[in-house]
DNA sequence: AAACCTTCCAACCGCCCCTCC
DNA sequence: GGGAGGGGCGGTTGGAAGGTT
C-alpha cells in the first residue's frame, strides 16, 4: 500500500461529487493562503476531504484559468500531434493547451479522439496504420476478391500479405481510384520506408508504364493525398472523404474501421482483446469486420475476364 | 411513458518520483 | 543511504444525462 493511497482510507473524510459549499470553502481558503501543503489545507479550510481530493478538485475544475467548453478544432489538432510525439503525457500535452487540464485532455482523448482515430483505421497509441486489422480483414474473406491482384498488377511482391492487405485497402476504400494515383502511392511508400519491402523501383516503373494492365474504375482517385505527419490539418474533420497516406507511411481511409460513433461501446468496458499491441472491443472488432465484409470493389469498367 | 443503452466526465485509485530529515 | 511525507500522474470507475427502442 502506498503513503498516497492513505488519503483515501481515512474514516471521516468525504468522498464523491463536491457541493457548491465545499467548492467555496476551498476557493476562498486558496483566494486567501495559496495551496502550499495539500495536505493541511482541508483541515485549516474546514472541509472533510483529503489534500489530494483537494488537489484534484482545485486543479481540475475550480481554478479561475480553466477554460471551459467543447475543444476547438485547433485544440484537438495539438492534442493528436503532442499524443504522436509523447504518447499518454496528458500533464504534459496540457501544457501545450492554456486552460485545459490533464483530466480534461485525458478525458476528451478516450471519448472521442481516441474513437475517432479507430474508425479511420489509426491506431491511437502508436498513429500508424492498423495492418493487424487489415490482415484479419484478409484472413475473413473467405472468398477471394473476383479478381486476383497479385497476378492483376503482375507484382509478386504484393503475395506479402502485408502488403496484399495494404493494396487491397487502398483499392477497396476509394470510390474513386486510377492506375497512375494507386502507383504514385506505392512509390512514396517504398521511398518513405515502409517496414515491409515494397516493390523495386524498376517494378515499380514498369507499373507506371503499362497501366493498362490495370483497371480503370472509371474515376479519379485521392489516395496519393500525401501529407506530412505532423500536418493535421485534415485529421479527421471531414471525415476523410478520401484515403490519406502520409509521409511515413501512414495510411487512413474512411472505409476502414467502425461504425458510427454511436454505435461503439465504451473502451473500457469488458470484453477487450488486444490485438498487435492495441486494445479493441468485442464490438469495435465487430463492427471493424461489418465494415471489412462489405468491402465494396468498384467493378464498373473492370473486365475481369481478362484475368481469368 | 418506461426501460434500456450509450456517452460523458468528475472523481477515485494506486503507483511513482522528488525532497527532506 | 533509506525511510517518510508530499505531490504529480495516468488509468479506471461510477453515476448522471441524453438518446434510443
Amino acid at each position: 500500500m502506498s503513503r498516497s493511497s492513505l488519503c483515501w482510507e481515512k474514516n471521516g473524510l468525504k468522498k464523491g461529487p463536491w457541493t457548491a459549499e465545499e467548492d467555496q470553502k476551498l476557493v476562498d481558503y486558496i483566494q486567501k493562503h495559496g495551496h502550499g501543503r495539500w495536505r493541511t489545507l482541508p483541515k485549516y479550510a474546514g472541509l472533510k476531504r483529503c489534500g489530494k481530493s483537494c488537489r484534484l478538485r482545485w486543479t481540475n475544475y475550480l481554478r479561475p484559468d480553466i477554460k471551459r467548453g467543447k475543444f476547438s478544432i485547433e485544440e484537438e489538432e495539438n492534442i493528436i500531434q503532442a499524443h504522436s510525439v509523447i504518447g499518454n503525457k496528458w500533464s504534459a500535452i496540457a501544457a501545450r493547451l492554456p486552460g485545459r487540464t490533464d483530466n480534461e485532455i485525458k478525458n476528451y482523448w478516450n471519448t472521442h479522439i481516441r474513437k475517432k482515430l479507430l474508425r479511420m483505421g489509426i491506431d491511437p497509441v502508436t498513429h500508424a496504420p492498423r495492418l493487424d486489422l487489415l490482415q484479419l480483414s484478409s484472413s475473413l474473406l473467405m472468398k477471394p476478391p473476383p479478381f486476383d491482384l497479385p497476378g492483376l498488377l503482375s507484382i509478386p511482391s504484393l503475395l506479402n500479405p502485408d502488403i496484399l492487405s495494404l493494396a487491397t485497402t487502398l483499392m477497396s476504400c476509394q470510390e474513386n481510384f486510377n492506375t497512375q494515383e494507386m502507383v504514385t502511392t506505392m512509390q512514396n511508400l517504398h521511398q518513405n520506408q515502409l517496414q515491409s519491402p515494397f516493390l523495386p523501383q524498376s517494378q515499380l516503373n514498369q507499373v507506371t508504364n503499362s497501366s493498362s494492365i490495370m483497371p480503370n474504375f472509371g474515376h479519379d482517385i485521392a489516395v496519393n493525398r500525401y501529407q506530412p505527419y505532423n500536418n493535421l490539418a485534415n485529421y479527421g474533420y471531414d471525415e476523410l472523404k478520401h484515403g490519406t497516406v502520409s509521409q511515413n507511411g501512414a495510411f487512413w481511409c474512411n472505409n476502414i474501421g467502425f461504425g458510427s460513433s454511436s454505435s461503439i461501446t465504451p473502451l473500457n468496458s469488458s470484453g477487450t482483446s488486444f490485438m498487435n499491441g492495441c486494445t479493441i472491443t468485442e464490438d469495435e472488432r465487430a463492427s471493424y469486420c461489418s465494415k471489412t465484409l462489405t468491402f465494396d470493389f468498384p467493378m464498373s469498367g473492370l473486365d475481369v475476364n481478362r484475368f481469368a
